[in-house]
DNA sequence: AAATAATTTAAATTATATTTCAATTTTCTT
DNA sequence: AAGAAAATTGAAATATAATTTAAATTATTT
């Protein structure tokens, strides 16, 4: 969380026209996970010249650049989601669709030594748990 | 791995056609992660009156009773593996692109303690590493 | 300010997956 | 076993997500 993605776009020397702005403002200040259709629409209500081909290409650079992740849930659409963030896993509601993000320890160092045990240096991992709320008393 | 994926299908009455004797025939017997493209390559050499529609058709039924469990590595194309085996997750060579099978138990253990905590019953997950090869000396 | 380079929009295209529909095959009923 | 009913099939059409094309625009460099 040390500089905004739109610092770190500048980092990576990205040119910042205005629909990418309005892009990475959107990302910036959202705490769920929007589709492009999503931020297609959060994006028009902005600046309404921007393009959903834009939205689909900028969320592609910003992918490759490191600035954005991307996150698939298994309902064929991707979502996006600053990476410049606390690492963190999901858990999906099966009933609702909602998103719980969470990090344990334990289990990312676990996972780095299955890694280890066959033979492979980690990279990357993707963890999403899908459950059901327990119903209280 | 108590009975074949044909006697699965039978004992759900399904209707078992050809077709979809030669594709669970096909899944049954393989050891790797075959996408519908690959499936209906195999399928074809066997009885090339299988349309890729049925390929398509035939997963998807399955993955719906339960007979298949349907993977997605996050390059677009779903794969597919019979869903009656023993519980894995997978590792995933970003430089080949093999995978690897691999179960551990404590990390499943953590899982269900992960999303207990935060008030949910697991009802299923995905794990997936992402590695390269350690060199050797 | 002119020239160059990158980015944009809208439309066309690609890739994966699903659906339609007439024909066929399988199952059911007798 | 024959005919009726129901499900499945292949080929083509369609749907959906994502990418690419090309002319126009915008930003950067000189």
């Amino acid at each position: 969380m040390s500089e905004t993605i739109l610092e770190r776009c500048e980092i990576k020397g990205l040119r910042m026209t205005n629909q990418r702005k309005v892009i990475a403002e959107i990302i910036e200040n959202t705490f769920d996970h929007p589709d492009v259709e999503e931020l297609y629409n959060r994006a028009s209500a902005i600046d309404d010249s921007i393009s959903i081909a834009t939205v689909y290409r900028t969320v592609k650079l910003f992918e490759e650049s490191g600035i954005l992740d991307k996150l698939e849930f298994g309902d064929g659409r991707a979502r996006y989601e600053n990476a410049d963030r606390e690492h963190h896993d999901h858990l999906i509601d099966i009933n609702s669709g909602k998103v719980i993000e969470f990090v344990d320890n334990e289990i990312e160092e676990l996972q780095e030594l299955i890694a280890l045990r066959l033979g492979y240096e980690l990279r990357g991992h993707k963890l999403e748990l899908y459950g059901v709320p327990i119903k209280k008393a």
